[in-house]
DNA sequence: CGGTGGTTTGAGCCGATTCAAACCTTGTGG
DNA sequence: CCACAAGGTTTGAATCGGCTCAAACCACCG
């Protein structure tokens, strides 16, 4: 009944905060109890009450807005091991939709639970704080593409990004698994599916990128870089400043 | 030397946590030490070595990124009360920009304070957590404006954002002031100061606002929410949930 | 009175959108 | 083994929202 928790989720954690005996408990609770979804299922709808925080143990997510228009605003794309759903902790109900887009395990924890959980260990709240700082830059990065940089350099950024965070999260490198359809990407760079297609074909053309079914190949990443204004700084925390 | 925080502070941070004798004094103490910058000041410029965070006495800021066009994308409008520069505690340089809009005072809290205070005084960290939480709402408004929505309706949405939020922290509600310029505005929007001008204009001509010098009138806030499908619930939390 | 910082306006242009249709792939069932 | 969905990708032509750049304008301040 109770789980060692998987790779990915002590080696996020680990990141944070030291990992002992307590947290790795915990973390095992959160694991074992895990639901299964499969691919593009709603995790949470968006404006649902609500009073859990998620952990996702394993596949890919994306948080996302709709809007009346019927238009889709990815916020963000989740990885093994990264946590969900805080909002719903703090509002009470969902601000934003969470979406599987590969078969997933997510473990849930209440906000009673949590009340309890964070006054007893303190790690764990110090943990998501963290986490929060530091999704807080990726937000960023966003914003930024979204207002100031062109198609071509928005895509470009989004690849890197995740492609980065996969090699950090211990996933392959060169060959990225890749679950996000063109229409993702479109929603995440704020694009048309139809031009994503395009800017997508032009960089294969020219050896940068291939975006097989599933799978993303990054060719060429310095000339993406530089298209993109990519400095990878922001995903990597100063070792010395998490005491 | 330890003045009594001034109300805005104040009130802020017991929106997250009870405020008792020992968060007033430290408060206080942040207050006391602030130091004071004139308008458009610089107070953090992007990548420099930083290791402190910082609290928003008095005054409004923008937090900001320039890229190597010399274009600009505000990430963020600071009022009162508000603390900004976690991000150097983290990476132990700043991440961006961080830019006086009026005449301010400026607290600060080096890295090792902070260390030893957030064992001392668990209840800070607490609602620096939560405040991160309530400020990503925001953050993914914006991400969602910036991508999906069209000029109007990023325009509008930025004023009500702001009215509501001077409404929350106890400056006026119908005029609020305004200190940010049209070139603010587009920087916050992603759009041109040109562009941003005459949408603007259209706005006043139809009688929804009234952008005058320093000051913004909300002239039919109904109507302006309607354009930018603006709600508020995100900038309020439940009250139940925050034990 | 001239400066300075901010606002307004115009004409031409371009990046990205729209919408629809065709086209692949992959898995499913007959 | 073929046929047919179903989901995703590719393509085209017309259109438009928002950009560019430059110049004029305005109000306040010293």
């Amino acid at each position: 009944m109770l789980d060692t928790p998987p790779g990915a989720v002590t080696r996020r954690f680990s990141r944070f905060v030291p990992i002992g005996k307590p947290e790795l408990n915990l973390l095992g609770r959160l694991c074992s109890s895990a639901e299964r979804f499969e691919a593009r299922r709603t995790v949470i709808s968006e404006g649902r009450r609500c009073d859990c925080m998620y952990l996702l143990v394993e596949g890919w997510a994306a948080e996302f807005r709709i809007l009346p228009n019927g238009s889709r605003q990815v916020l963000r794309v989740r990885l093994p091991g990264e946590v969900f759903g805080l909002d719903c902790l703090a509002y009470g109900t969902a601000l934003n939709g969470v979406q599987t887009l590969t078969e997933c395990r997510v473990g849930c924890l209440s906000a009673r639970d949590y009340d309890l959980l964070r006054l007893e260990l303190p790690s764990f709240e110090r943990a998501l704080f963290l986490m929060l700082v530091f999704e807080r830059a990726i937000g960023h990065e966003w914003i930024v593409s979204l207002g100031r940089r062109p198609a071509w350099s928005r895509i470009s950024h989004l690849l890197l990004e995740i492609s980065e965070r996969c090699a950090i999260s211990g996933l392959s490198t060169d060959r990225t698994p890749f679950p996000l359809t063109q229409q993702d990407v479109a929603d995440c760079t704020g694009l048309t599916m139809g031009y994503v297609n395009r800017v997508l074909g032009a960089m294969r053309d020219r050896g940068l990128v291939l975006l097989g079914p599933r799978e993303l190949a990054v060719l060429d990443r310095d000339a993406l870089a530089r298209f993109a204004g990519f400095k990878p700084r922001y995903l990597h925390p100063a070792p010395e400043s998490l005491a």
